[in-house]
DNA sequence: AGTGGCTCCTGGCGGC
DNA sequence: TGCCGCCAGGAGCCAC
């Protein structure tokens, strides 16, 4: 699933190719791909030229000046600069000139396009949390976010209105790098701790960019190339698997309703009160576990 | 404030 | 081998 460092491989594959070329062309072959009408997404963008390529959050943006192209994967959604041989339709398509094509495929059908007014950005985006990849993400700005909040950490993180981009894979990775059990209440987080996940998740959305992305599932950037941060997963779908730091088995657990993994020795559940402990659903019988063999 | 449940959707899996 | 049913999961929504 595309968060934030799937999103920013795309957007840095995509800006050398597509900014500076004039969007000739919109074709919808699935009108659920937005709320908007045929029409009106062609009215907004024919014409206009790519200025940029920019990403808020998991949104990707084609900044055409007077209006934004916004674009969210969600869960398998790919933009692809050429038809996958034997592929089925695209749901949405854009042509450029001089030309070149660009491509969303999208299986499960979850991802959306809006064309936004620049003017009705700040309104578009306006319950979007901080960009933890920018300045304004300090240690004092995460302690602000966490003070007096009694959510688990896992909920925390994956939050879009606290901090913007962050999906189940960055979370759990994060929150095992910071040494912090996925079900402390965020509250608690003291100074020393919040600095712990502050650096934890700059680490590794930054490993994750520098990887270009994680490719557990679909995702593959524009070309078709997949990342290679799967390969330094730590705890994510490695249910059972010894922890690649101490060797205990990572176990899984279900927090607010996601597939959550951690290990049990390196996330001590210090100030995760009992309760929440028993109440936080094991791993699901067979399924994850059987022979190892499955990953979930 | 926080959670659980539901919805969207489909491929891939377990179970039989 | 084949079919049925379950399930993940980002985000928005509603109920509690």
């Amino acid at each position: 699933m595309p968060e934030l460092p799937e999103v920013e491989t795309i957007r840095r594959r995509l800006a050398p190719l597509l900014v500076g070329r004039d969007v000739t062309g919109v074709t919808v072959y699935d009108e659920t791909v937005s709320d908007q009408s045929v029409a009106e997404l062609r009215r907004l963008t024919t014409g206009r030229r790519v200025e940029a390529i920019q990403r808020r959050g998991k949104y990707l943006a084609l900044d055409l000046g007077d209006v934004w192209l916004v674009i969210h994967l969600r869960m398998t959604g790919q933009l692809l600069l050429s038809r996958p041989e034997g592929a089925r339709l695209p749901r949405m398509s854009l042509a450029f000139a001089p030309p070149r094509d660009l491509f969303f495929y999208d299986t499960r059908r979850f991802g959306r396009v809006w064309a936004v007014r620049q003017a009705r950005l700040p309104e578009f985006f306006a319950e979007m949390g901080v960009e933890p990849l920018s300045p304004e993400f300090t240690v004092a700005a995460l302690r602000g976010l966490l003070a007096g909040r009694r959510q688990p950490l896992k909920a925390f993180l994956l939050d879009q209105r606290r901090i913007a981009g962050v999906g189940n894979i960055y979370a759990d990775e994060t929150l095992f790098r910071a040494h912090l059990h996925p079900l402390r209440a965020a509250g608690t987080v003291g100074a020393r701790s919040a600095q712990h996940l502050h650096d934890a998740l700059v680490e590794t959305l930054t490993l994750g960019i520098a990887n270009a992305g994680t490719s557990v599932d679909t995702f593959v950037d524009p070309e078709g190339a997949s990342g290679s941060f799967q390969e330094m997963l730590n705890v994510y779908q490695r249910t059972g698997q010894p922890c690649r730091v101490c060797g205990t088995p990572i176990e899984r657990i279900v927090v607010s309703g996601r597939s959550t993994h951690f290990c049990p020795r390196c996330q001590p559940p210090r100030h995760v009160a009992s309760r929440a402990r028993r109440s936080s659903r094991p791993a699901t019988s067979a399924r994850s576990t059987v022979g190892g063999l499955r990953r979930r």
